[in-house]
DNA sequence: TATAACCATAACCGTACGGTTATGGTTCGT
DNA sequence: ACGAACCATAACCGTACGGTTATGGTTATA
């Protein structure tokens, strides 16, 4: 059975533009809503909506400094959609995927 | 960079109806829409719409023997997830979920 | 052969979703 | 102190989505 906060978490990452404004904060740390929104494209309001559905599956915090709010990724709030892919079907397939791509890194 | 590909997966499993329906024909091996549509609690055509996205994402995989439709699940259609966490933040973290739920599973 | 079962598609409906502009509240810079 | 910058919320809009009933085509059954 599906966790209930499972749920966020794939309706949270279903959009794409929701995912590339994870993934940038993944890479490359925390940032401000300005940044962001210089980012993704799309209007400030919109970058703002996003990350209160991304906040709502705790899949990003935020902190409050002065004017501006430091958003960054909570890449542990991931562990239910990974959970439900270990129950589905990707279990040992993922672990050969992590082995052949760790071997590959380790032959650069 | 999301590949193409993912964008159609993280969709189709974004809906609890569909991830109930992948789930179910994950543990039961192939179903027919019949026996699916008494599962999933709504109507057929429901469910033929929903296994019309899952089979659009790959994720299931049909066989029409006489006048009914056997599908079954797909899971190494979950690749690009699989991938997508491998790169955003999951990487470690789920090697250390496997190995603990490896290691519970071998102590019982 | 007539009828029922199985499934997909069409047509339709309400609502949720992603986007926009407008606005207001804080906070920084001048 | 005043104007600008930053952000969130409100109000609104078009469309995509998940659901339904209706229907038709194919296949099994009586």
């Amino acid at each position: 059975m599906t966790p209930v906060n499972a749920n966020h978490v794939f309706r949270a990452l279903a959009d794409p533009t929701r995912r590339a404004i994870f993934e940038e904060l993944t890479r490359q740390g925390e940032q401000t809503v300005h940044a962001l929104t210089r980012y993704a494209g799309v209007s400030q309001p919109a970058v703002s909506k996003h990350l209160t559905v991304l906040n709502r599956a705790k899949l990003v915090r935020h902190r409050r400094e002065g004017r501006e709010t430091h958003y960054r990724a909570q890449p542990n709030a991931l562990a239910p959609m990974v959970n439900w892919l270990n129950l589905y079907g990707a279990f040992w397939r993922e672990r050969f995927d992590q082995l052949e791509n760790l071997l590959e890194r380790m032959d650069k």
